[in-house]
DNA sequence: GACCACAGGGACTTAAAATGTCCCAGTTAT
DNA sequence: ATAACTGGGACATTTTAAGTCCCTGTGGTC
């Protein structure tokens, strides 16, 4: 392990790795961002024009990014570099350290953290995406099938999804939510199916359903067999949200939303409601994976960034056989009870739920 | 391994890497002269003052070193990083690959590398004394016996060895040679078992003999014990001289060398002319340990370095059966072909400090 | 086709850091 | 005592980094 050459170099070369993680950053921003220009750059790394050119002309030396009339961006080799020097870089930053403390608190067998916080900066849900998709691409093997669920955040894992011609058959995990079509279960499964050469199904129905409809359309044998090879599915990659902003997005009544505050409800995952302790507090009638299913399921992976949904995130991994987290620091500080956070609407005393408030720090 | 992470900070850091290897340097030849002043060194490192300042200033610092009115000297905690830092700044120097090509091209066992010349700079020297007594001490076991023979680069292995209890026993490999007391077998192998805490014998005899005084000496009973034991040695460390200077300090007649050099002999071990291709081409009358001697021995160590005895040196570890070879740079690439002389990044010493005759290294 | 926003690169001034140089007071070995 | 060291302070000078603005070109959009 190259651990005690860091620490060498911690004492002997400190500004070496501070250096190389700025350089890092610079690249990977690059990486999330291009193609930008150098003042594009420069305004969101924080930094001035002049010093970031400094960085940029090193890097475009060494062959790591190029320039284009329309920006810059990273060549091959510095994803290759990118990629290699992701390890470290989370050691460096301690992210490595927050993994295995993470992972041990909400007891699953992995965790993956991504600096930052996504709520503050929209380039950590993509970096977000990006390593999810990076692990997702390493579990992957040929003939699997896969179920997805749908929300901005596993749309960014398609969209960071590299071509690979592998030969799986992507699934949506849910039917239908909110009208933006984006960020749909199915419209995620046939963009991640195109990406990795395979194929998909469609669920041709609304995540939620009156009873009768929900029988009939369970009698399709279309939606049936769709139903069949969801619950078959190898691996399934899914969000996590807010429990009360998740059923407003639904249109549920204002009441029924009133009364699952009042039974403090904080998460939603695959339409079910879960308190702080992970306890289901309601279960919707939808069209898709139920919760039964996931215990069969090989690798359940969820996907979720953002200091606010902290709370939710413990609560899904306490009340769902979730196997893999792909998280940000600032989650991983919250549920972890680091007190350095500076952002927005936080730290309620109130320990016990109120109605409205969503937010209290989960110290477990 | 930590090497793929030099690789990508070579990429990604190169001057900083620098940075790592003009610290290493700094403390290493301190640590190889103190306790020396800021203005010493800096002469020595071929730097100005203030520079050198900077580097000194951050060391003492970080704890590495420490500052006393007699001077500067490494820290415990600095010493410990040097250790560390050795096998990974072989590397960056690309010592290491040598290392691997020169035991593949002489057939040895194990070869060491320290950087520079030792013609050159006399503090090379001392490191290969260094290097050695640290790899000497790696393989020592309680009671084992060492034999030692005499020349200024094994006086150097006892006086850099660090003091260690171990019960063994150091022999004198060979008898006296020369005038000089401080670099006879029997002198080290004294100041090697004070070292190591441990008994030495010594063998009371000239290394060169007639006939006759041979014949009586060898049968006089203390002298044929202390042979006994050395014979019976588990480890030789000894040196390797050049045929002619050699045969001279020896005060043999000039036709016997004008003979020797005719036969081609370039080497000299253990009281044997070898010539290039490591055949004996003479074999003195000599008290001590005898070549046939050397194949029962388990761990035999050769240590010489310097460019003037690149050849004699290729030539001894054809002919002799010898496990490890400490050396030097200089000497690698002189028997590797590597014909780039590199006065570039390496010290070009400063040969100011004197013209001693005893500076053609007595390498036996 | 024209416009506009953003692209990279050049040029220049200014601020800051690194360096060269000398001096000083103290300690040590002779 | 003296000579040869030591480290630390001080300061002018050089070198480097950084801030700022401008110019020209390109690509997408109206």
């Amino acid at each position: 392990m190259s651990k005690e050459l860091l620490a060498l170099q911690m004492k002997l070369v400190p500004d070496l790795l501070d250096g190389m993680k700025k350089r890092y950053r610079v690249l990977h921003h690059l990486f999330l961002t291009q193609p930008i220009g150098r003042r594009g750059l420069a305004m969101q790394l924080q930094t001035t024009e002049r010093i970031l050119r400094a960085e940029v002309d090193f890097l475009k030396d060494q062959g790591l990014l190029a320039v284009e009339t329309v920006g810059m961006h990273v060549t091959e080799e510095g994803k290759k570099l990118l990629h290699d020097l992701a390890d470290i870089i989370r050691e460096i930053d301690g992210l490595a350290e927050k993994e295995r403390l993470l992972a041990e608190r909400l007891g699953l067998a992995e965790v993956r953290l991504v600096a930052g916080d996504a709520d503050a900066d929209p380039l950590v849900k993509k970096a977000l995406g990006h390593t999810a998709a990076e692990l997702l691409r390493g579990m992957l093997r040929p003939g699997d099938s896969i179920a997805v669920t749908g929300g901005t955040t596993i749309a960014a894992i398609a969209e960071s999804m590299q071509k690979a011609p592998l030969g799986v058959e992507v699934l949506p995990a849910r039917g239908g939510l909110g009208e933006n079509m984006e960020f749909q279960a199915n419209t995620i499964a046939s963009r991640l199916a195109a990406k990795l050469g395979g194929t998909y199904r469609m669920l041709h129905a609304p995540d939620l359903l009156s009873d009768e409809a929900h029988h009939s359309l369970v009698n399709d044998p279309q939606v049936l067999d769709t139903l069949e090879r969801i619950r078959s599915a190898r691996i399934v990659v899914h969000g996590i949200g807010q429990a009360i902003p998740m059923a407003k997005r639904r249109r549920i009544p204002e009441s029924r939303i009133g009364h699952l505050a009042e039974q403090g409800a904080i998460a939603e995952a695959f339409g079910y409601y879960f308190d702080r302790d992970g306890q289901i507090v309601h279960a919707m009638n939808t069209v898709g994976l139920k919760l039964a299913d996931l215990s069969r399921i090989e690798q359940v992976v969820a996907v979720a960034g953002g200091a606010t949904k902290a709370e939710a995130i413990s609560a899904v991994a306490s009340g769902c056989p979730v196997h893999v987290l792909v998280t940000d620091e600032a989650v991983a500080d919250a549920i972890l009870g680091n007190r350095q956070r500076e952002t927005e609407t936080r730290q309620s005393e109130t320990e016990i739920s109120g109605e409205n408030k969503e937010e209290t720090v989960h110290g477990n």
